[in-house]
DNA sequence: ACCTGAACACCGTTCAAGT
DNA sequence: ACCTGAACACCGTTCAAGT
């Protein structure tokens, strides 16, 4: 009896497909805690170990559902280059920000599906409008997209995980009670090296980011 | 009986001294996998549980560690300003990659503790000493920080996990077969994109990081 | 070639009960 | 105030055996 199996929506054709989009689901429904391997297995009738002949590991797993996700990541219409690269870099965090936790996945695997390189193609297009050298936009890429996961992954930490404002509480008691003779310098900036709101913190880290990349020559290019 | 209890070496006075101590050492053992909870409550006699006494959670843990380690990072004394900064962020980096996946953590959890401060210490010395505004370095050094972390932790995955090279594979194969219709840029970039050792990015990224921190003036400055 | 159950070797964190 | 055993609710990954 072939058909005694519990009945679920649309069983997809291709296996890798239809776990990424189970995983993709079960992310929407319960959180990434519950995107492993063994409760996709349950979830598409089958062992766990069935999903390493479409999937390497876990981090794998999770590049493709980010990359699913990219899909929502539209190219910004309207305003100066720079400011699109902002927008575009806003909504790629935005995405990570929702599904705490992705971002540090990313940071190990990095997706390589179609959203994620169709960013790197609208990216690569803003920095050619913007007058960027291509080989300092080819290795500036990286550095923009290193940065916005990298925040990511941070600021989702510490949304998720209520006590762990503390260690960002920890680091501002530190800074504020460190010596003034032994650190100096690190006196002097104790109110300004943690001001700002996150915002205006990524949006001056990306304009830092843009004005070195575009101002900063490869080895290539030297003679 | 109170001395019938498995004998250890110097049992410290104080428990987070001691349990910080423990990881360290399980850590230049057996590697960061078996930094545990479990297993390090075993090493102290003890069951887990007691651990939450005085630390947070894992990642808390692993970030004490850090700065633990970081007590071997030594400020550079020779060289421009710039290429201090560049060998100090490299032995930053280098402290991460010699134990894969403690960078991981230390995105989550900064360090807070004494070598810590001691890294920001230097490294807003070093900007003041290349004339960049305290009050870009103060924002500066957060961007420093994050990117040589960053770095490490997708390096330090790479290192580890023999397959984690495929996701790297899977992108450049996914660049390098890009439709040149559909995505030109990335077409035009394919062979620059992911050129250049891993020490020559880092260093261009590192250079650009300083040119854009000392240029982009932070949002207090504008009237 | 693909799929599976079962096994191996573990986790983090909480909590009631003790001292 | 601190410590503990035990419990809760799980993990990733491998592998021999099947189909």
């Amino acid at each position: 009896v072939p058909t005694s199996r519990r009945e679920r929506p649309a069983k997809p054709a291709l296996p890798r497909d239809g776990i990424v989009a189970a995983a993709v689901a079960v992310l929407r429904a319960e959180g990434l805690d519950k995107v492993t391997m063994r409760r996709l297995a349950q979830e598409l009738d089958t062992g766990a170990a069935s999903l390493y002949v479409y999937v390497a590991n876990t981090d794998e797993l999770h590049a493709a559902v980010l990359d699913e996700l990219l899909g929502g990541v539209a190219a910004p219409r309207e305003g100066s280059w720079d400011e699109r690269v902002d927008t575009l870099l806003g909504s790629y965090v935005g995405v990570l920000f929702a599904h705490p936790g992705l971002a540090r996945s990313a940071l190990s695997a990095r997706p390589s599906g179609e959203h994620y390189l169709a960013l790197i193609e609208t990216l690569l297009g803003l920095l050619a409008e913007g007058g960027v050298p291509a080989a300092r936009a080819a290795w500036g890429v990286d550095l923009l997209l290193q940065y916005a996961t990298a925040t990511a992954a941070e600021h989702a930490t510490r949304a998720r995980n209520p006590t762990a404002g503390d260690d960002w509480d920890a680091l501002t008691r530190a800074i504020r009670s460190a010596d003034p003779a032994a650190r100096p310098h690190l006196h002097a900036v104790a109110g300004a090296i943690q001001s700002g709101t996150p915002q205006a913190r990524t949006t001056w880290g990306i304009a830092a980011l843009l004005r070195g990349i575009a101002g900063t020559p490869v080895p290539e290019e030297r003679p």
